[in-house]
DNA sequence: CACAGGTCTCTTTTT
DNA sequence: GAGACCTGTG
């Protein structure tokens, strides 16, 4: 009996499929993974392909990860030799090689949205334009929207010929451009767009990596976008075999570019492909799928198909309704608890998912008053936080100091008394002699606007960076950062802006380091910026681990991929979800988008699916009263445990009798003690989370007394037991060393880290 | 130049 | 409700 016996006909089918186009059409929870992992082996073992050229494109570390592993396990031998990344690592890695041959160093930077943000302000304020009238975001999505789809500034500007409105947006695209390209910088969308022009410009290049990926496969392939289709159709068009896996209805990143058009026009580009539907579900109960069926039918452009599950139908879809957001998390913080009391669940087991990461506080602060320990995926990304920020615009311009955008974040930060007038003389005198930002730095004393005193505040800060430059090659990344940390005196910079927040930043930072440190340990030959890269390209998503035992609370698209024998879809609001921009767009289509939403989180339950809807909620600081989402109207009664207002046509009852709060408030609320000790919540998997809401008032007054001494075992949140080794005084704070039998020694100021004798 | 205190705007969703 | 932005004061 070989690996291909446990899969279905279909799925068979597709693994057995080995030469031209292929399209997959797999329904959420029919195991595509399961027959992309089988194909790949399959290829390897039976048709005795060589690794090397394999090429498996996904959409999230995260998703590689696991298809890498999932394939290691199947394939003997050069697992490792297949080429299993996102579609902007790929790039990446392709463009740190060829990138010079389009005009940028091969040590380019990549900007996220924050530095993006950065240089437009600067391009808005020199071109003049009010950014109360175009904001910076619009600005950039118009430039986003373009790049996705191919169009550079030039093809933008004959593009709007003529079309007066467009003038702005063409001046600043080219002037967009231009800063990227002098600060030696790709955004997001460039690292697609300038491997297609690679392509394009070179067809020795292109050759080359035709030949190197004969076989391709994309995943999550209704989520690509006009210029990734053209990645993927140059890299295959000499050996077309192409393998493509999508659910058009999970298609949920058209605000990112994605083009549904690829998956449903597949055929029409590939009329020689073959077409294979997976669409028995291994996942969820039928009920869920009922459900799910029931929703999604209510889009006209979608390829049809009907998810059938060899699972009993399994309980019933819960809905409960509250009168406030407040008691909606309260009761599924509680109804968490029960299920986990009750032994049928793990807290690891559920997840809570709702439309925006705005809603995630509320939640949030329930589960710390409940104790439960939960992680929340998102919200700021982790390398997207100012302390971290602040750090890696320190390693970037030791890494290249073309990047004016890292220079100017740090030049002030810890602050050196150089402001914003400085900058702007600075600036000014750079762009005179067509100079880097960091260069001006360095020609301080001969800049005539520039007093002597101010000169020489920025004298030290240059030698700064020279030292870690000349020190880079000997300490590596690792020291780098801790020479940065103390020569900046950084900590104390945090300390003194945050207070009782600057734990959890400090936290973070390590956290960094503990990334610097794994990255050089398993690199034979480390390099500052390969590690910026790889830092660049995290989702927050990439994070997660599926196995701890802690509730998920994420957004509806972070959980796309993912499964959960306990979900709970919260904000489940007319004006919420579906959002009021799409309800009040006029375009039906997002309206559709946001429904295949709602299927991606109707989906994600494998048996127990609850939704939930609450009267009033605060929206952006105003409470709002929205109706029931009409995804929940879309779902059959017969499969919900409530009967909904609407949904059964009971005759013309308008008003919403009383009796419509289906919950039985006596049982659900185990009364939440705020009072009584909680036992202290494991945060998240690395920490990548602050704990809110409980950092405030819970810190020990500073300078009171400890309740511990040297000696004694202790317990940390994070770090768990330890025992203390050192207590120092400092003129603000205590100081405490302590040895942890997990994590090791830390050291860590009392009034944040809440240690506790044992 | 730094900082405090006020006003204004805003979010879907993310690689 | 928070963060970004502006303004006035020392």
């Amino acid at each position: 009996m070989s690996i291909y016996d446990t899969l279905n006909k279909e799925q068979k089918e597709a693994v057995l499929h080995t030469d031209g186009p292929l399209l997959i059409l797999a329904g959420a929870g029919s195991g595509k993974t399961r027959v992309l992992t089988h194909r790949i082996a399959y290829l390897i073992d039976e048709i005795g392909v060589n690794p090397w050229n394999i090429l498996a494109i996904t959409f999230t570390n995260k998703a590689a990860g696991e298809m890498r592993d999932r394939v290691n396990k199947l394939v003997g031998f050069g697992a490792e030799q297949i080429w299993v990344s996102t579609f902007h690592s790929t790039c990446v890695r392709i463009l740190r090689r060829h990138i010079d041959k389009l005009g940028y160093e091969n040590n380019f930077t990549i900007y996220d949205t924050d530095d993006q943000k950065t240089v437009m302000k600067e391009i808005c304020k020199r071109l003049n334009i009010d950014t109360k009238e175009i904001k910076e975001r619009t600005l950039l999505n118009a430039i986003s929207n373009a790049k996705n789809e191919l169009i550079g500034p030039v093809e933008y500007e004959l593009k709007s010929m003529g079309d007066f409105s467009r003038k702005k947006y063409v001046l600043v695209y080219k002037e967009y451009q231009a800063v990227l390209r002098k600060n030696n910088a790709l955004d997001f969308d460039d690292l697609i767009m300038k491997c297609v022009e690679l392509f394009k410009s070179s067809s020795e290049i292109l050759n080359n990596y035709q030949e190197r990926f004969r076989y391709i496969m994309v995943d999550e392939y209704q989520d690509t976008n006009t210029a990734q289709f053209e990645l993927v159709r140059l890299l295959s068009d000499k050996y077309r075999n192409l393998c493509v896996v999508g659910d058009d209805d999970q298609s949920i990143y058209k605000f990112r570019g994605a083009n549904i058009r690829n998956i449903l026009d597949y055929e029409k580009f590939y009329p020689e492909a073959k077409v294979i539907r997976l669409e028995q579900n291994y996942r969820s109960t039928q009920s869920i799928l009922d459900a799910a069926n029931a929703v999604i039918k209510n889009n006209e452009n979608r390829k049809d198909k009907t998810l059938w599950s060899s699972r009993e139908s399994g309980s019933k879809i819960h809905f409960r309704q509250f009168d406030t957001a407040y008691d909606e998390a309260e009761y599924i913080a509680d109804d968490i608890c029960a299920k986990v009391r009750k032994g049928g669940n793990r807290y690891g087991d559920c997840a809570v998912l709702y439309r925006t990461n705005a809603q995630a506080r509320l939640l949030e602060e329930r589960m710390v008053a409940e104790g439960i320990p939960y992680d929340v995926v998102g919200g700021v990304n982790f390398y997207a936080r100012k302390e971290i920020k602040d750090v890696l615009a320190y390693m970037k311009t030791v890494d290249n100091g073309r990047d004016d955008v890292a220079v100017k974040r740090i030049l002030n930060i810890p602050r050196r008394g150089i402001g914003s007038t400085t900058v702007q003389k600075v600036t000014d005198y750079a762009e005179m002699l067509d100079i880097s930002f960091y260069e001006g730095l360095k020609d301080a004393d001969e800049i005539m606007t520039l007093n002597a005193r101010t000169a020489g505040m920025i004298a030290p800060f240059v030698t700064l960076i020279q030292t870690f430059r000349s020190k880079l090659p000997e300490y590596g990344i690792t020291n780098l950062i801790r020479d940065i940390l103390e020569k900046t005196k950084y900590e104390e910079y945090l300390k003194d802006q945050y207070e009782e927040e600057a734990e959890d930043r400090i936290n973070n930072i390590e956290e960094l380091i503990n990334k610097a440190v794994a990255y050089e340990e398993s690199n034979d030959a480390p390099n500052l910026s390969e590690f910026l890269e790889e830092i660049a390209l995290v989702a927050d998503i990439d994070n997660v681990e599926n196995d701890g035992n802690q509730v998920l609370l994420l957004t509806l698209h972070s959980a796309k991929g993912l499964e959960f024998p306990v979900v709970y879809l919260s904000g489940m609001e007319d004006g919420l979800f579906p959002g009021y921009m799409a309800i009040t767009s006029g375009d039906p289509t997002d309206i559709e988008e946001e429904r295949r939403l709602a299927y991606v989180g109707i989906t994600r339950a494998m048996d127990d699916l609850t939704l939930c809807y609450a009267k009033t909620r605060m929206q952006r600081g105003e409470t709002q009263y929205n109706p029931i989402s009409r995804f929940v109207r879309e779902v059959p009664a017969e499969l919900t445990d409530y009967t909904i207002p609407g949904v059964i046509k009971i005759t013309e009852e308008k008003e919403t009798p009383k009796a419509a709060d289906p919950r039985p408030k006596a049982i659900l609320r185990p009364k939440a003690t705020p009072k009584a000790e909680k036992p202290y919540i494991a945060q998240g998997i690395s920490g990548l989370n602050q704990l809110t809401g409980l950092s405030k008032g819970a810190a020990v007054s500073i300078l009171g007394e400890l309740s511990y001494g040297e000696g004694d075992t202790i317990s940390h949140v994070k770090y768990g037991e330890g025992t203390v080794i050192k207590i120092e005084k400092d003129p603000r704070d205590y100081k405490v060393t302590v040895d942890f039998v997990k994590a090791g020694q830390k050291i860590m100021y009392a009034s944040f880290a809440k240690l506790k004798r044992l």
